[in-house]
DNA sequence: CTTCGGCATTAGAAAACCTAACTCTCAAAC
DNA sequence: GTTTGAGAGTTAGGTTTTCTAATGCCGAAG
């Protein structure tokens, strides 16, 4: 009537991960932070562990703990395992497990992403981010299994995503020219975007002389804008890390929100285990931040 | 940011142990039955360690599964260390893992474990059973790591234990002379035991003439009713295997049920584990079987 | 003889896990 | 071409395991 029987002769593996660290460190409070548990956790795993062994594995003091003949025996065995495994798991996937491949637009690429990137880099230091330039709409499709950052309604077959943030836009302008900024030229942004004719509309404000300069992007836009050339309807979320280091600046005129907005997306057989769950919350934080 | 980090680069094992399995039978129903689990458990680890990975390792067809390049190439490294790990674990650990020591007095070695222990073996077949004979009762005490089976009234110090049963006595003889036991002289059992005269005093029957036999243990006792030297009031409990097979007989008399019993206990240390407490309810369950 | 670092213990909360019941798919048998 | 059956996937919900937070305890160092 044995019912869980795991496999014979075979304690519960995850124990001797704990058995191991606390057996290295010489202490269960360090091995606690190693975890990021807390000293109660190693605690109970070591005990369950010597239980289940019918032998003791530590010997305890105030001072700490020191192992036993016993565990001085079992730790090179349990370790030696352990790094195989862990060796031969990098060596077959560590690629799959500590990278993260990202697909947009080069001008998202640079301006939403790489602003925002240092603070999930923080978090996770050794997650490799691989980034890919998809030049047009259509490339996406190639890019199936990496996460997409793109713009759009949030409609994606397949995929599950979280809206980083909504399309607003604003006029904005070199900081020297802020304050006078209905003297400039408007900056023409041919594409899906509301023009300045749909701002003008909307906000009931005059619109502004259209300039020469035509282009095709926002990130040109704005770049043109921070040059002085004129005056650009520009994306809050685009333009965010351009405002805050003060190379443009929004002038004070009403903005225009849109329905549309900048979504991450990834392939829905992503995220679900606890540990990609987790690391995608974190990018999702970074970017969402502003 | 990140909580649970076990050990960077390492999956929780335990899903290993199941990919093994699996990997080595090819199947999930196959591989469910060694653990005692159902298909749907095994399912769902594999499923998380694929998710874990990032990649799959199994092939799943209507007929079946087989294992992928990646899968194919994973499966001796993972089969290889935790054969190391299970083998050293019983070099180091065998023994006591394995080993149940029972320490009882040689009549209730051989009355009350033995013919029970068959039960016990066949649900746990590889549990070495080490009787430890203790001759006197204050040699429990050196046992004192060991199971003890022992007769009393249930309290021993820094101990866990259960009744087995209860001390019920009995008049009994050989079958031959079950029905003219009357005529029989009685065999005295000297001892902690209430004797014939207590029994006749609390049952209002009379006392049967004394025998010249007299013995100091019950198993002698019984042994005596069973060559037809006499009737002996005889422990329900000590002589149900012989009662079974027929060679003694309970006669029709009234029984003397007394506040003792036969108890099987073991040091509180033992049992926290779920295996040993498996282990212990299946042996418990195996003795208390009448 | 007090303090402080580190481990044990506990109850209760949280997470992981398992099972039961169901579906889906394919192949083999009819 | 249907039927059947084995085996895997999917869920929701209950159960078990595990973790945390709080507290107690011990011994070494001051």
């Amino acid at each position: 009537m044995p019912k869980k029987v795991t496999r014979q002769g075979l304690p519960p593996l995850d124990w001797l991960k704990v058995f191991e660290a606390a057996g290295r460190h010489g202490s269960f409070t360090a091995a606690a932070e190693e975890f990021g548990a807390t000293q109660a956790a190693v605690s109970q795993r070591i005990r369950n562990l010597e239980s289940w062994l019918g032998r003791q594995l530590f010997i305890r003091s105030a001072r700490g703990v020191s192992l036993t003949v016993d565990g001085e025996s079992y730790l090179p065995l349990v370790h030696d395992s352990l790094r195989a495994l862990e060796q031969g798991t990098e060596n077959l996937f560590g690629h799959s497990v500590r990278e993260l491949r990202i697909a947009a637009q080069p001008s998202h690429l640079e301006m939403l992403l790489l602003p925002r990137l240092t603070v999930f880099s923080e978090n996770y230091p050794d997650m490799r981010i691989v980034t890919e330039t998809v030049p047009k709409r259509q490339d996406f499709e190639a890019a199936d299994r990496a996460l997409h950052i793109r713009y759009g309604r949030g409609v994606w077959d397949r995929r599950e995503g979280v809206l980083l943030a909504n399309e607003v836009l604003q006029p904005m302008t070199a900081p020297e020219h802020a304050k006078a900024w209905r003297s400039l030229p408007a900056i023409e942004l041919r594409g899906e975007r509301p023009g300045w004719s749909e701002w003008a509309r909307v906000t009931g404000e005059g619109e502004p002389e259209m300039g020469p300069v035509s282009v095709d992007s926002m990130g040109h836009a704005l770049r043109a804008a921070r040059l002085g050339i004129g005056v650009v309807l520009g994306s809050r979320a685009l333009a965010s890390s351009l405002l805050q280091t003060g190379q443009l600046e929004c002038v004070a005129a009403p903005e225009l929100a849109t329905i549309d907005g900048y979504w991450m997306t990834w392939p829905a057989s992503l995220g679900k285990s606890k540990r990609q769950a987790e690391v995608l919350a974190s990018l999702t934080a970074a970017l969402q931040n502003l």
